[in-house]
DNA sequence: AATATAATTCGTCATGTGGCGATATATAGA
DNA sequence: TCTATATATCGCCACATGACGAATTATATT
């Protein structure tokens, strides 16, 4: 019940939810999910530690960079239905759409770039 | 998104949990449920009235009982997939197990009977 | 019609949560 | 070693949410 609870509450929020799908295609770092979200790096690294307790994603740390990834299918407990759940619920939502092509920009600027023009701000 | 969010939003509580996994096997009025998870008849009330909303219950009038049953598996949108998911992951639950344990010995109190001990309080 | 009562709605309180900026941490590069 | 910088953590604030009891609503019974 408590992980299941992690999960839901994780699930419980717009901008995890934006997040999530934007993982669906990309591995990414914190800035690049900054961008997307357009809040402050320190409440998308917050909302990810809250994906990341509940297990619905991973993170990998390269250099100064973190990157973070969608738990896997082979995910323990129910992680890995719940994920896939999501991403299918959010298929034909609008918001969603448009945050997929806004991140095809943001993927063409190199992330250590993004993150010298958020510094600058 | 709207929609996804009232339901993740409505299973991201415990006693909202324990209710619609009551609900599996038996539909239940509001002093069926009050007994169960021993809250005030209020607070069980808006539970339900979250699930209602988020469409993941429904709920029939009878006389001044007012009963309430889980969406069916062709209920619109994200909803019957989100009842399953719950019923399936809560399978093994042990809080959801004592719950239906105690369930069969309060089914065996008529609804009647039931809120008039629940009046004497 | 008047009363009793199952459930809902409302008002209130305590606690939880999302947001930010400031600070701390860890690592790359000079 | 010292500096720069990508994240994370912390402290704070505004707002959302769960809980209760009181008041309201709707319906059955007298």
């Amino acid at each position: 019940m408590n992980d299941f609870l992690l999960i839901t509450k994780a699930l419980a929020d717009p901008n995890r939810i934006r997040a999530l799908c934007a993982l669906k295609d990309n591995e990414l770092c914190v800035c690049q999910i900054t961008e997307l979200l357009n809040l402050a790096p320190s409440t998308i690294s917050k909302h990810l530690s809250v994906l990341k307790t509940a297990r619905l994603v991973r993170s990998r740390k390269q250099g100064r960079w973190n990157y973070y990834r969608l738990a896997g299918k082979n995910a323990p407990g129910q992680t890995g239905e719940a994920v896939a759940w999501v991403l299918r619920s959010m298929k034909s939502d609008p918001l969603i759409a448009g945050d997929r092509k806004r991140m095809r920009k943001i993927l063409k600027i190199h992330p250590e770039e993004l993150c010298h023009r958020q510094a600058r701000n």
